[in-house]
DNA sequence: TTTAATATTTAGATTAGGCTAAAAATAAAT
DNA sequence: ATTTATTTTTAGCCTAATCTAAATATTAAA
């Protein structure tokens, strides 16, 4: 069976918006994630229902299928194999690549897909640290913390951010957070939940609880 | 303005159909093209009149505009470039490229193209020898000739082939007859126009008028 | 120069994806 | 336990791109 652009575009932000299925999602999640009305999102949940990616109860939300994580998996792993060509190969900075991608996701040839992984060199995890499903859909997820969770005096790496919005990024370029680097918690402010980091055991920086939430740490 | 996907395939068809706009257009013609009916046609060439992309005038064919030149080497530009890409950098067989071009012409981001060129080394000409316009829709066409309107005798190279069709392309392929290879004439078949060629100095081939005719040749 | 053949366009449907406005179901508050 | 608010669905309409069948224009033949 084959999916269109737009169908593919719903299950990858139903596969996203419950957690790889296991939250359940409501139909005005899903018309903010991909700006539509929920008149049209009821519209599509029905035609997903009747090809089975989704199993779907009206009034009562839905529960994404195998089949269609399969689908899901598929576009998702295209989208990031795509986003990591873009950065490494064509010099694209890491808050310029989401657009393109959402497009580029969307070109069906399995063989594309095979030569350009290995062109690649199999990468495991796209430019904002996410992980890249293999041809198979499994996804190999490394043991994440948020940032703001963290405590005094405790270490880690940065691994991915939670928002990819090209102003988040281009903020975290500014002030030297990529991923990758080094961090230490070298304090937390009670009142705001604000934190004060140390960066590859050289530069210190001061960042809000939100900014925090949204960047991803491997502890160690 | 932007146009849709069928919109841009519409006006390649057109711009190829017409040489260039150097030759008139039929309807029929456009839906043998792109494997359409003839009704679907008519009603597309309307539209494409409406925005200007075209004159048309009902009965009487279509004359495409200098804005539609411009959209249509856009997009032509596009394919060749992406083809190229397929081939010297994720190992494409040069028959095995054009459907995928075909889906990839129609990503938009002007800086997905310009860097894609920049990284390919801003090449010239795509796999089949075809010239890849440049950013301002210029061609540099070098003047060739079909293979079978060749002399006994006359030698020169393969610059490029007039049919892009997996078949034919396997063919040369297994042949031998690249781009870029040395050829002569050697004898001509007066009752059928077959021809036998010296390829690279060392290899003599048979081929009939008809393969001949879809092979364009760089004289020397 | 009529008539026949061919090419092209129009009319009327269909499918996909979207929208607004109204109806209906569920959830939250009194 | 009603009433109110919120969420979700349905109804009806729209645009784009396709199709088949019928109508009309152009071109070729008799
Ligand atoms: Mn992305
Ligand atoms: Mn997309
Ligand atoms: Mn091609
Ligand atoms: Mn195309």
């Amino acid at each position: 069976m084959e999916l269109t652009v737009a169908e593919e575009n719903y299950l990858k932000a139903i596969y996203h918006l419950s957690d790889g299925g296991k939250k359940s999602v409501s139909t005005n999640d899903i018309a903010a994630e991909i700006n539509t009305k929920p008149a049209s999102v009821s519209d599509m949940l029905r035609k997903l229902g009747e090809k089975e990616v989704i199993e779907y109860r009206k009034y009562y939300g839905l529960q994404i299928t195998e089949t269609g994580k399969r689908y899901a998996l598929q576009t998702i792993r295209k989208h990031r194999l795509w986003e990591v060509f873009l950065v490494e190969k064509l010099n694209f900075a890491w808050d310029e690549v989401h657009e393109v991608a959402e497009q580029l996701e969307h070109i069906q040839s399995p063989l594309l897909i095979q030569r350009l992984d290995a062109y690649l060199n199999f990468p495991k995890f796209d430019p904002h640290g996410d992980p890249i499903p293999d041809e198979f859909g499994d996804v190999r997820s490394r043991p994440r913390v948020q940032l703001n969770e963290m405590d005094v005096d405790q270490t880690g790496q940065i691994v991915a951010v939670k928002d990819s919005s090209a102003a988040f990024l281009r903020y975290l370029d500014k002030v030297g957070a990529y991923i990758g680097a080094r961090i230490k918690v070298l304090d937390k402010v009670e009142f705001d939940g604000s934190l004060e980091i140390l960066v590859d055991q050289k530069k210190t920086l001061f960042m809000s609880k939100d900014v925090a939430s949204n960047i991803l740490v491997l502890q160690s």
